[in-house]
DNA sequence: CAGATGACGATCA
DNA sequence: CTGATCGCCATCT
């Protein structure tokens, strides 16, 4: 199951910085594919490691988008943690 | 190979 | 603004 995009999409999301957050579409970009951010989610959902921030990954809109790999914990909060401003309705200002 | 699925995106009503 | 529909891509069955 080793494919070059899921591998770049890895890549990327690892890549971000603490307090930092990257929309699925911009990281589909940088993998290669600027349209696949449905398949970069699936991607996300086959991989939760713990060395992925996936959760520093939300929607285009500034939305967390339907993650729910957190242990009960919200992604509001521990996006809020790293450092990641919130507008309204738990929307993350990019 | 073809059909169905999903941590999405954009457009239309 | 919210909800519904179509479209896109990678992966699974």
């Amino acid at each position: 199951m080793s494919s070059l995009f899921k591998k770049n999409v890895i890549e990327v999301v690892s890549h971000i910085k603490k307090g930092d957050v990257m929309t699925y579409k911009e990281v589909a970009e940088k993998a290669g594919n600027k349209n696949a951010s449905r398949a970069v989610g699936n991607i996300m959902a086959a991989n939760q490691d713990k060395n992925i921030p996936c959760h520093r990954v939300v929607k285009s809109d500034g939305a967390i988008g339907m993650y729910n790999g957190l242990r009960g914990e919200s992604k509001e909060a521990l996006l809020r943690k790293e450092g990641v401003r919130f507008g309204d309705a738990n929307k993350v200002i990019l």
